[in-house]
DNA sequence: AATCCGGGGCC
DNA sequence: GGCCCAGGATT
C-alpha cells in the first residue's frame, strides 16, 4: 500500500512494512492496561468508543465499568428504560450520546438478533455511530481492515508526513482519512488503529511531543523538519459567549427538592435539575423563576458557594429557597441572545431519591452545595 | 461547511 | 482563560 503523491509521504515511509513493526512493537510493550483491552465483545467495545468520544479516557473508565456491570449485555441495554441509562451516563456530557447508545440496542436486538455486525457499512447505520466508531467496532471486535481517525491520528500522521492543512477542514482530514485508510495492515488492524491513537495520547502529545522516546522517530517527517510543534495547523475557533446561570433550589416542609425536567433535545436533553435561566443577575432571573415555579421568590441573606449563594424565603410554604449564580460557558448563538431553558414537568423529589435521577453533573454540583436535606 | 453538544485536565 | 479530548448529528 502506499499513500498517493498528494500526501507528501516522506522517501523513509514508503514501505509500511518497518513502521507497522516499529509501531505495533512499541504497542506491544507500552500500551496501556485498558478495561475494554481485556475483551473481544463487540457490544463493550462498542460501549467504550461511544463512551470516548471527545472524553478523556481516565474520565471514561469508570463509567465503563459502572455501565457494563448495570447493562452486562446489548439486550439488557436495549430493555432498560431510557432514564435508566441517562442515570447510568450522568456527570459523563453529551448526553445526546445515550439517547443514541439506548436507540442502537434496540436497533442490534432488532435488525441482528443482538449481535452486532462486521461490515463498518452495517455498523455506520447503528444510532450514533459514524466513520470512526464504525471502524473501531469493525476493527477491534472483528479484525476487520478498517481505519479510524480521531484527534490523535490527526495528530500523528500530520507530523509523520508533515501535511500543513488546516485540519478543522474537510480537505485536510480527507487527506488524513486517505492515508489512514492506505496504512492499516492486514495483520491486527484493530491494535494498529490503537497503538495509533496510543502514540498519539501518550507520546505524540499536541503540546510536548516526546521525540525522544517515538518509535517513528527516524522516519517523522514533521521531526525531520522540526515543525512538529506547529502541527496539526487548526484554524481558530469562533470564541463562545458567557453568561451566568441561576438555578432556584426549593425545598418544601417535607425536606423535598423541586427538579424539573430539559425538554428531550438540546442542551442537557431529558435531564433533571433544579429550575434554572439564564440571567445577568439573580434579581433578574428571580421573576422568571417565581413564574416558572409558582413560588413567591423573596430575596434573603448571602453565601458563598462556587461563585456565590442567595439565600431566599418562601412565603406560603415555610421552605428555605436558595439561589445559585453561576458564570458558566455557553453555545454562541447567532443573535446573542440567552439560551431558553424549557422543561416538560415539575417535581417534588424526596432528597434520598436524587441519585436515581438522570441529571448533569452541574446539578448535582448545587444541590450539594445547597442547604437541604 | 459550520454549529451544537459537556465536562474536566492541563498549561 | 484557552486548548484539547478514542466524534456524530443536524442544518
Amino acid at each position: 500500500m502506499r499513500v498517493r503523491k498528494s500526501a507528501a509521504a516522506p522517501a523513509s515511509v514508503r514501505d509500511f512494512a518497518s513502521v507497522h513493526a516499529s509501531l505495533l512493537d512499541w504497542y506491544d510493550e507500552h500500551r496501556r492496561d485498558l478495561p475494554w483491552r481485556q475483551t473481544s465483545d463487540a457490544y463493550a467495545i462498542w460501549l467504550s468508543e461511544v463512551m470516548c468520544q471527545q472524553t478523556r479516557i481516565e474520565t471514561v473508565i469508570p463509567y465503563y465499568l459502572r455501565f457494563l456491570s448495570e447493562f452486562p449485555t446489548v439486550m439488557s441495554l436495549a430493555e432498560a428504560p431510557l432514564d435508566r441509562v441517562l442515570t447510568m451516563w450522568s456527570g459523563l456530557g453529551y448526553y445526546r450520546r445515550a439517547r443514541m447508545l439506548h436507540g442502537a440496542a434496540q436497533q442490534v436486538v432488532a435488525d441482528h438478533g443482538g449481535r452486532f455486525p462486521e461490515a463498518p457499512g452495517e455498523l455506520r447505520k447503528l444510532s450514533g455511530v459514524g466513520q470512526y466508531t464504525a471502524g473501531a467496532i469493525a476493527s477491534i471486535a472483528y479484525g476487520v481492515r478498517a481505519s479510524v481517525v480521531d484527534g490523535n491520528v490527526v495528530r500523528v500522521l500530520s507530523r509523520l508526513f508533515a501535511i500543513g492543512q488546516d485540519m478543522r477542514g474537510g480537505a485536510g482530514l480527507q487527506q488524513i482519512w486517505a492515508i489512514a485508510d492506505s496504512m492499516v495492515p492486514t495483520e491486527r488492524p484493530g491494535d494498529w488503529n490503537q497503538a495509533l491513537m496510543e502514540l498519539g495520547a501518550t507520546v505524540c502529545t499536541p503540546q510536548s511531543p516526546q521525540c525522544g522516546i517515538c518509535p517513528l522517530q527516524s522516519v517523522c517527517e514533521g521531526r525531520r523538519r522540526g515543525i512538529e510543534r506547529d502541527l496539526p495547523r487548526l484554524a481558530p475557533k469562533a470564541k463562545p459567549k458567557r453568561w451566568r446561570r441561576v438555578a432556584l433550589v426549593a425545598t418544601d416542609e417535607r425536606g423535598a427538592v423541586l427538579l424539573a425536567r430539559r425538554v428531550r433535545d438540546g442542551l442537557f436533553g431529558g435531564l433533571w435539575e433544579p429550575p434554572s435561566v439564564d440571567a445577568d443577575g439573580p434579581e433578574e432571573g428571580m421573576p422568571r423563576l417565581g413564574a416558572m415555579t409558582g413560588l413567591t421568590l423573596k430575596k434573603g441573606r448571602c453565601a458563598h458557594v462556587g461563585s456565590f449563594v442567595h439565600i431566599l424565603s418562601h412565603r406560603r410554604i415555610e421552605a428555605d429557597v436558595c439561589l445559585v449564580k453561576d458564570v458558566k460557558r455557553s453555545a454562541t448563538t447567532q443573535n446573542g441572545a440567552k439560551n431558553s431553558t424549557e422543561y416538560d414537568r415539575f417535581e417534588w423529589v424526596d432528597t434520598a431519591m436524587l441519585s436515581e435521577r438522570p441529571m448533569t453533573k452541574f446539578a448535582r454540583k448545587v444541590l450539594n452545595a445547597a442547604p437541604i436535606g
